[in-house]
DNA sequence: TAGATTGTTAATCGATTAACAATC
DNA sequence: TAGATTGTTAATCGATTAACAATC
């Protein structure tokens, strides 16, 4: 009944016929899609078995509206009347996000945030492997990090190719971060996630994304100071 | 020459009048106007004096109609055919996010990434003072972990009104994250910045960002995804 | 004055929301 | 059939971009 395949319910969805060009999912919507399908596993986890589109918003925080939109990006999964069976649900956004794919993930620089990533649970449970850890002081290649020993920078193409990575994240300083990215990308890695402070400049067809923590407490910097500041039309 | 107030441009520009109402700058300019601010900060270091929006933009990225744009929410003090003073803007832009604040931030979650994250140099050198760091764990508390030592969160209002904190990281597991962040808005902290996969409930005038390590690695798995199935229309 | 570059306007584009017909 | 809930449409809202008048 919930084989991604042969169920019933792809007979009458909304699928992209085999052979067609996928459409473009909107970012807006690829981002909460990944929101949604942690709530459908933390249901599936629970036993639920079906869901509407009320309660799975409200679980996700977003309204209704927006997540049944964000839905029929991927298809038409649902029964009106119903809603929507958990785990059916769950494997076609999987299966949208390319998630089914076997995505092996190396992490550039050991240090503190290097090493909290390695050993960092919800890469592994959510399919990402963790396959390489890296990092330029001697004193620290060879160390064990979690699984892993960590591999010398300068070795970086051989243990790439070696492992068969397919996704890269830099935690390392901004000053070499751009040298280091330039020798991913050479490398044949197009997915990289960063959390170096810098803007990395990278060539098209790499995909970068950025996670910057001190950008995070500004934003929040912000708000808490508009807070603070009442309407103080004096 | 530089200094906040007393500049002469101060007097030219568009500088909302005292107990005037600043007016909200919309959030995706907040989020830029943190990037422009680092590069700013980076050509300071680098003793430049003055540039251009068309210069500032591409060291961040983006487009510099969108940087004039988003300079235009925080005031006018750029000069017609010449540019923008470096440390002069910087200063403007700091003070709009509110950077001149005090900022004193607790890390609950003594694991391997609160531990990074107290360690973090970016928080310190962006003026965030990590002033504590909890854990539930007795085997941890008391620990050292960067200049701080690890306090029992049980101690956690205490700590914190001591402390005079007024913003929190949660580095913690999914599990204990609502039950946690409720205490710290109960204590009285209204910012919260949580790296927790979950989706928290907090109550109106909170502000609440997250972080979600796992979920950007599924963002750039759909792009990899999309990239590897080549417009097949077979 | 001539050249350069800002600050702002108006047009375009994308995201969100409300409402409801379709249908289980 | 009556009740419920999806999938989609159309309206609204916000963000981005291009162009240019203002002005140093």
């Amino acid at each position: 009944m919930s084989s991604l395949d042969s169920s019933p319910r792809a007979v009458n969805g909304t699928v992209a016929p085999a052979g067609e060009i996928a459409k473009q999912i909107p970012p807006a919507a690829v981002a909460r899609l990944t929101i949604y399908l942690r709530a459908l596993n933390t249901l599936l986890a629970d036993g639920v078995e079906r869901v509407s589109s009320e309660s799975l918003a409200e679980a996700s925080g977003v309204s209704s509206s927006t997540l049944r939109k964000d839905l029929s990006y991927v298809g038409s999964y649902g029964t009106r009347g119903v809603g929507y069976e958990v785990q059916y649900l769950s494997r076609h956004i999987s299966a949208a996000l390319g998630l089914t794919h076997d995505w092996k993930v190396a992490i550039v620089g050991a240090g503190n945030l290097g090493k909290a990533l390695a050993r960092y649970d919800g890469f592994e449970s959510r399919g990402f492997d963790v396959v390489a850890i890296f990092d330029a002081d001697q004193l620290v290649v060879g160390n064990e990090v979690g699984w892993l020993r960590v591999s010398d920078v300068a070795d970086l193409e051989t243990v790439l190719r070696r492992t068969g990575t397919n996704m890269v994240v830099l935690a390392l300083p901004a000053a070499v971060a751009q040298a280091v990215c330039d020798r991913v990308v050479a490398a044949g890695v197009h997915s990289i996630l960063s959390f170096a402070p810098v803007m990395l400049q990278v060539p098209d067809g790499v995909n970068l994304r950025k996670v910057d923590m001190a950008t995070e407490l500004q934003i929040l910097a912000y708000h808490a100071q508009r807070a603070q500041t009442p309407d103080q039309t004096a």
